[in-house]
Order: structure tokens, then sequence, then C-alpha cells
DNA sequence: CATCGAATGCTACTTTTTTAGCATCCAACC
DNA sequence: GGTTGGATGCTAAAAAAGTAGCATTCGATG
């Protein structure tokens, strides 16, 4: 048996995952109220201990609460969602994602964003390949 | 209310709408060899049919058998996907997740590619603003 | 040191998901 | 025209998810 992360999340569970990603970490109350049309607060700490039994979470106790955070680090979990979504979405093209990135937010990116990108692909030219 | 794909996902109802947005439309046949640990044939038809009945799926007939396709276009789907995954894993930022897609390890871009990138960010410099 | 507030551990229950199995339908074939 | 293969519709039921409520614990308060 893997020791790790195992089975698909739920509706709820990935909802609290989500928020927990956001945050960082976050008490069982702070989930509480990140959460669009919420569950009761019990059913936020029975969801809670699911996710840390099923290896996704783990908590760390601030006095007499507990505070969750993810056991797979953002940067790892940023990166599956990201093969995830481009598998999935863009038939793993790398191009088709940023231009529909790009295109997302065309009004909202700086020019000081843009010089920074314009920098990284020409970073990843050089590099070659 | 909306006259439209109500309500969120299950486990299963999500992995099939990944598998036809993967590929534009399928059987149900396509759908069941598609997933990973698959369930029974009647279970897939059965979501098939909850996932038309939500209206996220619409068939067509192909002969005797249903071919189902998204209701909502790859378009628009890929860009709530995205707007999604950029909320949650980076703050919001089109600069990191460009980044982050570009470093993906397991994509190497093409110069062709980049060569593209770069256009694609410098025409929205030119535009932008 | 009794009480209060804020958390947790459980357990039981309801609802939704997920699945299997059968009855039926239709086109092709012999 | 009877039979077979491949599909669908439906129903019922097992399994998983989601939720609520109560008992308990632990500090801080007065």
């Amino acid at each position: 048996m893997s020791k790790e992360t195992n089975t698909q999340l739920s509706r709820r569970e990935r909802e609290i995952m989500e928020v927990i990603y956001r945050r960082g970490r976050a008490t069982a109350a702070e989930v509480l109220d990140q959460l669009a049309d919420p569950p009761g607060y019990s059913a936020v700490r029975a969801l809670l201990r699911v996710l840390e039994e099923k290896g996704h979470l783990r908590h760390e106790e601030d006095g007499q609460r507990y505070v969750f955070l993810p056991t797979v680090p953002l940067e790892r979990a940023r990166q599956s969602a990201l093969r995830q979504l481009l598998h999935t979405f863009f038939d793993g093209s790398t191009e088709q994602a940023v231009a529909a990135l790009l295109d997302l937010s065309s009004t909202r990116l700086s020019d000081a964003e843009l010089e920074r990108l314009s920098r990284l692909i020409a970073d990843a030219r050089k590099e070659g390949r």
C-alpha cells in the first residue's frame, strides 16, 4: 500500500483543501467561514478529520485548537493541478495554456508583469530546449 | 434561477467530465475505458444520464448509441478551470502561474513554441493600456 | 473552586453517490 | 422470422459523503 494521499476527494473535501491551500493553514472555524454555502461547524471538523486520515492534511496544535496544513507542499500541489489541467483542457499544450492565461486577465496585467514574463521566456529560450 | 448546469460534481461525475472534455465527445464505452479504476458499464451509463439531467452533457445519436458532448464549450470550461486554479494556488497571479507552467519539468518547450509565446506577450504589451 | 467558553472526540443518522442487474429495443445475419 | 450482439431504460440497493448533537476536556475568569 502506498503510504500517501490516497483516494480522490469528494466535493466538500476538495472545497476544504482549496481553502487550506489558499491560506496555507487554517483552523476549523477559518475553513468554515471561507466556504460558500457552508455546512455546520461539526461537519467541517468531521471532514478535516477525514482529510487527515486520508493523508491530505496534518495538524499542529495551537493552544487547544488545531491548525491544519496540507501534507503535500503548495509547490507540488500546484504542479499536479497544472498537469491535470493541461492534460484535460489543453491537450498537454503549455503554449495554449499560457495563451489562455494571458487572455483571461489581459485587462489586468501590468507592464511590469509582462516585462518579467517576457524575460522568463527569454531565459527559457537561452537555457535551450 | 439560472437555467443551466447546476450543482457541483461528485467525484465520478468529475472524472467523467474530464474524460469527455479531453476527447471532445465520447460514448459510454469510451468513457469507461478511459477511467482509471473503472466501475461497471452500467454505472458509467447511469452517471452519464445524471450528468445529462444536471445539464452538463447532452447527447447525439450515432446509429443506436449515444455520443455525449459537453454543453459548456471547451473554451468556457477552460476559462473557469484556469480562474479556479489561479485563485486557489497562485493567489490570482497570472505571472506566477505562467512561470510555473514554463517550469513544469515534463514540458520541454520547443524553440518555435517559445518564439510564439514571446510574440503573444509582446502583443499583450502593445495592446495593453 | 465553580463556571464559562472554545475546542475536540465520538456516534448515529440522512442524503447522495455509485453500482449492479434485468428487461427491452433494434439492426444485422443466417 | 428467429437469434444474436450491442445499446438503452429502469429499479433497487450497497457504499460513501455530509451533517448534527452530545459528552468531554482544558484554560481562563471571577
